[in-house]
RNA sequence: GCGGGCAUAGCUCAGCUGGCUAGAGCACAUGGGUCACAACCAUGGGGUCUGGGGUUCAAGUCCCUAUGCCCGCACCA
């Protein structure tokens, strides 16, 4: 006897199993092919402080389908692995680590032995995502896992930076940039959020120097007065004409400030007169410039107030507003009473740390720059030329309207754990070296002794290398040839700016090549009430808990089912049900086939294939190169489950190729679902219980060639589970290294092309309309059933009035089929009416109708009310169709084959029509 | 302020380049332990596709507009 699966789908019993037997056997890894087609993806890096979250879910299963279908399609499909050093959040954590168990702080300990902590960390924890990332099934080719901080990847940054330095695209200089006071670090824009929060505005008078009343201002941030350097006015502003070019006094500093003439003050808003701080805020620090202000630092890194606060001096942003707004309130200013005029509530837009929701400070500050005027125009290129497409094509505006204003990237982190910047400082001589290699001596003067700057790099500074620094950039590798540049790449939409553009432009400069041909975006997983998940809400769904519940297959069915592309979605717990009870149903088909299938010697010399047959020979048809099976033997249901399947098999590769994953699951769902469990295994049962050996074999055979082919085009999005069925079916090798059924992009004709040319395809398209009426026929009499109030086991008698043109040869061998599947005790079949019992219930379906005879069923009511319904239906239509059809530009402008189609409706619409109407005169009085 | 998205069955959502009698899952109703499956099977009800214009032979699908939600960028006077 065969294996038979186990009466219950627990796919703990083998998903585990199935994976490591995938890992060991190598099936992941890829090489650069010569005689295969490379494809690859290179996996966005989660950070080794992280865990598996549903994002990241979704984001490997989307980049696992497209894996596994292009390895079934024989390309040389790269996955190619890694996790990110993410230096802030990982130094936090470090830190905080350290703080409890030693309670030291980073400071006390010291930069050396910090770091230690910080690898130790990270060989501890580094390793945990990358094992759920395995329970999910992802099946990336873990041998050439990599790092951001791995050696290769750190000489990738230092060549990068060294070339763009040499380039001048990297310059070190004083500007305007964010200071995330907590994080102690600067930022790039992309890390600062914004958002408002309640604030005020506090209205201030500065007198005038020569004791006139001077000028009030409004500023929601009063602690950086002590930077003012200026007040500033539209030079048009009536109000203010006569000041400019006076002086004012700054309140209590007693500091005198000009007031200056600048087109930056909006006479509308505020006061229409601004203080101006060139030294915390962008805005003021363009006018600065502008006027050739002096720039005092009022606020220290680390928020506390800087000596130029006077007796403020260390005491926090925050705690100094609320002290100063009251020192200055309770001052008498020179035309008496405080210098705070009102005071209003506001909301404030604010911009925020993205790590720690801090809300950042705005300071002038020296730190390195990536020059980005030049360096993005190729970027903006590729995609406006079609080098570079966005999947959903909206993503490609933000994109563009991103880097169409992009300003300099501030790319120097006042941390520890990162790639340090490779500059070095001669302290003799004020010489700055940039280097690949820490040089021994001053280039300029000869001094040894040179200092490398202390700051590390923004992460993504690296992370914008991945998809070549991790194929041996700068080396040429062949690995590099091959997969460069890479075919697609997946990421969720929030971090488009962070990584996307990073690596266009990176690789673009670095490889003159983008670094891949599509982006396909994806949205959030939002929690089941529509509210995004987040640590601080706790509202999170831990993907390793739904897989120890329902099974992977099942969550990754359900994430690309869910939603269409580039959307956000919500976790479904009734779509996760829906994915494993599909998968439940997949599984108990399956075991009926193994059961009927598996323990039988002639079906095993049949070798059962695919219904493609092989060679993925699309041109020869699909079930007539049944291997081994001549094709008189096929019965109808056989050509009619194998068409549908290789019908749909095209289709489904076309939207996997466009990356219409999810409209793909459902046509596989409903293809497994609905037309081979429901139909034909039920069709193929009495067959298989029949005595003719020989079209019992050929019904095993369709069975597992139709199953085969289904198991492929599902392995992709349930690996597990399609995988575990294939091992019982006695094939050689595993699925997931199989082949895929079609290969459209080889230029194969599809099936129902050859279906119009071939006489065996007429052969397979009347089959396939024969079975579509028997379907007809079962349901309507299912229908009459129910309606009529028969128990389901009471089998009846029906007879099946044909219509002209139908010859009683269309529905040979079909009584049989319906006799089973709708319980009839005997099929008669008439031409011309004779035969049709007085009393019955009926149906009137296209070209056909079917009458059940059962004197205690009779139920005309029902039937009257059912017909009427369909006579108002068919009213409807008719005069819609009526309308189209008399319609002149219709019939002269649409396309023939819609008109003849529309034509075609009607005649069978009117026919219908007319047996509706008939048939309720003959029942009225019943 | 600039830009983008969404509005379809009670709920959650599909519906590609315009050609439907608008679909699915869940929920609901009725019947059924039928020898793969009660995590099941069968049958059924339920929608003027947000409102208003327009383009077209044809609009859920394209354009404009209104309303209501959502998001990104900018904005700390």
């Amino acid at each position: 006897m065969a294996k038979i699966p186990e009466k219950n789908y627990d796919p703990k019993n083998f998903e585990a199993r199935i994976y490591g037997e995938w890992e060991r056997s190598g099936c992941f890894h890829a090489e650069a092919d010569p005689s295969k087609k490379p494809f690859a993806i290179v996996m966005p890096p989660p950070n080794i402080t992280g865990q598996l979250h549903m994002g990241h879910a979704l984001d490997q299963t989307l980049q696992d389908v497209l894996i596994r279908v292009k390895r079934l399609q024989g390309y040389s499909a790269l996955w190619l692995p890694g996790t990110d050093h993410a230096s802030i959040a990982t130094e936090v954590r470090v830190a905080e680590d350290i703080l409890v168990n030693e309670g030291k702080t980073k400071a006390e300990l010291g930069r050396d032995e910090f770091l230690k902590r910080a690898w130790a960390w990270k060989d501890l924890y580094g390793g945990r995502i990358t094992e759920q990332q395995r329970r999910l099934g992802t099946s990336c080719d873990w041998e050439r896992e990599r790092f951001t901080m791995d050696e290769g990847l750190n000489k990738a940054v230092v060549e990068q930076f060294v070339r763009l330095y040499e380039k001048n695209y990297i310059y070190k200089g004083n500007r305007m940039i964010n200071w995330c006071p907590v994080c102690g670090t600067s930022l790039s824009d992309a890390e600062v959020e914004h958002e408002d929060r309640e604030g005020r505005y506090w209205y201030f008078r500065y007198p005038a120097a020569d004791g006139g009343e001077g000028i009030v201002v409004a500023t929601s941030r009063p602690e950086t007065m002590f930077g003012d350097t200026a007040i500033a006015v539209h030079p048009d502003d009536e109000r203010y004409r006569g000041m400019i070019g006076k002086m004012v006094v700054l309140p209590i500093v007693g500091r005198r400030i000009p007031v200056i003439a600048d087109p930056y003050p909006d006479p509308g808003k505020g006061t229409g007169a601004v203080k101006i701080t060139p030294a915390h805020d962008p805005n003021d620090f363009e006018v600065g410039e502008r006027h050739g202000l002096e720039q005092i630092v009022c606020i220290g890194p680390n928020a506390k107030m800087t000596a130029a606060a006077g007796k403020y001096e260390g005491m926090d942003r925050y705690d100094c507003r609320r002290a100063w707004v009251e020192e200055l309130a309770a001052a008498s200013g020179s035309g008496g009473g405080g210098y705070l005029v009102k005071e209003e509530k506001v909301n404030i837009p604010i911009g925020i740390c993205y790590r720690c929701d801090t809300a950042v400070e705005p300071m002038v500050s020296e730190q390195w720059f990536v020059r980005m005027d030049e360096l993005a125009k190729p970027a903006i290129d590729a995609a406006k030329d079609g080098r570079l497409t966005h999947v959903p094509e909206r993503f490609e505006k933000i994109y563009l309207h991103w880097l169409e204003d992009i300003r300099d990237w501030c790319i120097s982190r006042q941390l520890w754990g990162g790639h340090r910047i490779p500059a070095y400082y001669c302290d003799s001589c004020g010489e700055i070296i940039v280097a690949r290699e820490r040089p021994e001596s001053c280039a300029s003067c000869g001094a040894s002794g040179l200092r490398q700057d202390e700051d590390v790099l923004d992460t993504w500074f690296s992370s914008a290398l991945w998809p070549f620094s991790t194929l041996g950039w700068p080396e040429n590798t062949p690995d590099l040839s091959y997969f460069y540049p890479t075919s697609v790449l997946v990421t969720g939409y929030d971090i488009i700016f962070f990584w996307v553009v990073r690596m266009v432009f990176s690789g673009l400069e670095a490889m003159g090549e983008s670094p891949f041909r599509h982006v396909l975006v994806h949205g959030l997983v939002r929690a089941e009430d529509g509210v995004k998940m987040s640590k601080s809400l706790g509202n999170g769904v831990d993907p390793i808990d739904i897989i120890d519940r329902y099974g992977a297959d099942a969550l990754r069915f359900m994430l690309i089912n869910g939603s269409a592309a580039g959307g956000d979605m919500r976790f479904s717990t009734d779509k996760i049900e829906a994915a494993r009870n599909f998968a439940n149903k997949l599984w108990n088909a399956s075991r009926f086939i193994i059961m009927n299938t598996g323990s039988d010697k002639s079906v095993s010399g049949l070798t059962p294939g695919s219904a493609f047959g092989p060679e993925h020979d699309q041109a020869s048809g699909y079930a007539l190169c049944l291997e081994n099976i001549p094709k008189h033997r096929l019965r109808d249901e056989d050509l009619w489950i194998l068409k549908k399947i290789s019908d749909a098999a095209i289709d489904i590769t076309r939207n996997i190729e466009s990356f219409d994953l999810s409209v793909a699951t459902q046509k596989i769902y409903e293809l497994v679902r609905n037309e081979y469990c429901d139909w034909y295994i039920e069709f193929v049962k009495p067959r298989l219980a029949g005595t003719d050996e020989d079209d019992k074999a050929v019904a095993r055979s369709v069975l597992i060639a139709a199953l085969s082919d289904l198991l492929r085009l599902l392995h992709p999005f349930m690996p597990f589970i399609t995988e575990e069925i294939w091992s019982f079916m006695g094939k050689d090798g595993k699925l997931i290294v199989d082949r895929w059924p079609v290969a459209l992009d080889r230029g194969e004709k599809s099936p129902s092309y050859v279906c119009d040319q071939d006489e065996d395809d007429e052969a397979v398209a009347r089959a396939y309309a024969k079975i579509e009426m028997v379907k007809e026929i079962v349901r309507a009499v299912r229908n009459i059933r129910t309606e009529a109030g028969a128990a389901p086991s009471r089998a009846l008698p029906i007879t099946i009035k044909l219509d002209g043109d139908l010859g009683r040869e269309q529905l040979d061998g079909a009584g049989a089929l319906i006799g089973k599947l709708a319980n009839v005790s005997k099929v008669t079949v008439t031409e011309d009416g004779a035969g049709v019992p007085d009393d019955a219930m009926s149906s009137i379906l296209t070209r056909l109708a079917v009458y059940v005879a059962a004197d205690d069923l009779l139920d005309y009511g029902a039937e009257r009310e059912r017909l009427g319904k369909e006579q108002s239906r068919l009213e409807g239509n008719i005069a819609r169709l009526r309308g189209k059809l008399s319609n002149e530009g219709f019939t002269a402008k649409a396309p023939e084959h819609i008109v003849q189609a529309e034509r075609d409706k009607l005649a069978t619409e009117e026919d219908a029509y007319e047996k509706v109407v008939a048939r309720l005169s003959d029942i009225a009085d019943k």
